[in-house]
DNA sequence: GAGCTTGTTCGACGAAAGTCGAACATCGGT
DNA sequence: ACCGATGTTCGACTTTCGTCGAACAAGCTC
């Protein structure tokens, strides 16, 4: 299995962005932005199976997720470090705008 | 005419993404963030002229442009000041993305 | 008023995105 | 070896989005 996780260098803004703008995705990301890693299936999202698995996969090749196997889970994490260096406080300024404007 | 452009408090962040999330409408938004007011028919944006209208609609209904109608032509700004208030730093940093990554 | 300019609106079209169930793959445990 | 749990992949479907040409509306100028 070969995880594509992009250089966050090569990812225009705009994909960063279109991976920000939903609000499943968005949810998962403000969940992770803690900072800890965290499995896949401990999220409450309320869409199936097949599309949770898609979400993750648009965030990860945004770049935004990096996603580690363990077993037969998947632990993900934010790679806020390095969306700091590409794009400095953008994860930030989105991370504090209200949940529910 | 009625030119709708809603409260940044009422539009979702993920909206906000949304707009931005379009090369053709960030380089609207790029190309008026120096502050002033412009003509919608003054840019080169390489689509056709219902597309470009589609683009501007698109960016004032999601809170980001004002439109002033004068004669034939619409004068377009940046809500910059209301949208650093509702979303802070969140303009800033998309602008400060490097052009083409 | 005729004609031009600017811009919107109206279908229409194809492409992309979100959603799902079903099937499949993999790993752990019994 | 079997079974259950976790995820992915595969169509399929629906909705949304970007795009365009053509028609329309409104204003300016001669």
């Amino acid at each position: 299995m070969e995880l594509h996780e992009p250089e966050l260098r090569e990812v225009p803004v705009t994909a960063v962005l279109s991976a920000l703008a939903d609000d499943v995705r968005l949810e998962i990301v403000r969940a992770l932005a803690g900072g800890d890693e965290r499995i896949c299936g401990t999220f409450e999202l309320g869409v199936a199976k097949a599309t949770r698995s898609h979400h993750f996969k648009v965030l990860r090749e945004a770049g935004l997720t990096r996603t580690r196997v363990a077993g037969t889970s998947r632990y993900v994490r934010l790679r806020r470090d390095e969306l700091e260096r590409a794009y400095p406080g953008l994860l930030d300024a989105v991370l504090a705008a209200p949940t529910r404007p």
